[in-house]
DNA sequence: AGTATATTGTTAATTAGTTAACGACTGCTG
DNA sequence: CAGCAGTCGTTAACTAATTAACAATATACT
């Protein structure tokens, strides 16, 4: 019964948590600056989009506005980090410390998002032992045990596809519950573990279809 | 009117292209392997995707398939890639090499996607003359002037969030048609530059949210 | 103090996208 | 040569999400 509850109020609000980043970041401008209000028209203009979809989006936060002058500022930066869990920090594990793991180890902005990368893995004897961006790098070997041990609860995947499902079936057997996954390949895990993909093919082939679309003229549409 | 047409192909298989790469994928392992035809409740089956969804997604591409066999694996290779405009080279510049930007000038896998970096700009003196990833980083001012030299269509931004929106600027009046995005900023462009952003930010927020709501229990959702 | 106005919050309608159902066709087998 | 089984392609229902409209409310100004 509670689950079938859950499982509506998430989906539902799905597209709604997408945005909220985004409003998050215009709002600590606004508060660096000393504003105290904001309406969503004025939200909506700077990001763009209908001053319905703001109200919609921050009434999901449980954020109650004021007429005529609109949400208090901190109230609703703090209302979306707790709603995120942005606001406690949470420890995450990195799997792969190729170009592209070292740059998310490199990456300060996690901070402003509760997330702190707290070990490195990688199976290559060459990267185990040098230390990138301030972390040691471990062996992947050890990421299972260290995981269970440290209750780690997110891991994040960066090595390359053929081994992609190896890690994420070291981290699922870990107890971690979600995986954040930056490898092309797709993972094929239990149902209770969470996973969010970062899509460089995907997103890249939208850009290439509208891309191909402008070039070559409307008339490429009517296939 | 042809433009009408031309929107509604182009939004309505927005969802659809985002697919096709993972198609892609599976079918260039399948033809590896000397599988000559392969039908839709096997893709379905591997990429965990109702077979109807697989067919309305292969319908879009023009490819017709045999009853009782299948599609031709090389044919429906051929036409995804020409769809995508993955069978010609494009060629992109990049923009800002911090520990992002560096990590996409050695991804190899844009190979795959017909997407080639051929030369990376940067603001910071301390970068500007250094070789990265066989590539001699250029001043950020010269951008502009090359890329319209070179009939450049495709920008990649990978700077800081704070000149996320002047390089974009300089990017769209050099003629750029298509911008990737990877900074979290919002990126304020005329209406005829397509912009495809990879959203960290947003990624993770769906991420928290579930994980939040998976950790706190059901209760949570009643909010 | 009263009225006009800006802004919220909710309810309805349109739109896009997914899932399901069904008829048609081809290749295999007895 | 005929029937059967598997697969495609289209049409239709359903679901989620965005967009739009409207009533309610508190503030500011006269």
């Amino acid at each position: 019964m509670f689950r079938v509850e859950l499982e509506k109020e998430r989906v539902g609000s799905l597209a709604t948590v997408r945005r909220l980043p985004a409003y998050l970041h215009l709002l600590k401008q606004l508060n660096a600056d000393g504003r105290e209000f904001v309406s969503s028209t004025h939200i909506g203009r700077d990001l763009k989009l209908q001053p319905d979809q703001v109200r919609k989006d921050i009434a999901s936060t449980g954020i109650v506005g004021k007429p005529k002058s609109g949400y208090h500022v901190p109230a609703l930066i703090h209302a979306i980090e707790t709603f995120l869990r942005w606001d406690n920090n949470t420890d995450a594990f990195l799997a792969g410390v190729g170009n592209l793991g070292s740059a998310l180890l490199g990456y300060k902005g996690f901070e402003d998002y509760g997330l702190s990368i707290v070990s490195a893995f990688d199976s290559s004897p060459a990267k185990v032992g040098k230390v990138i961006h301030g972390r040691q790098i471990l062996h992947m070997s050890k990421l299972r045990n260290l995981a269970e041990r440290m209750h780690i609860h997110l891991g994040i995947i960066a090595v390359p596809a053929e081994s992609a499902q190896e890690v994420a079936d070291a981290m699922a057997s870990a107890g971690i519950a979600a995986i954040w996954n930056f490898s092309p390949a797709g993972l094929n895990l239990p149902e209770n573990v969470i996973v969010e993909n970062i899509d460089l093919a995907s997103s890249l082939a939208v850009l290439s279809r509208k891309l191909a679309i402008r070039l070559s003229g409307p008339a490429e549409a009517d296939l």
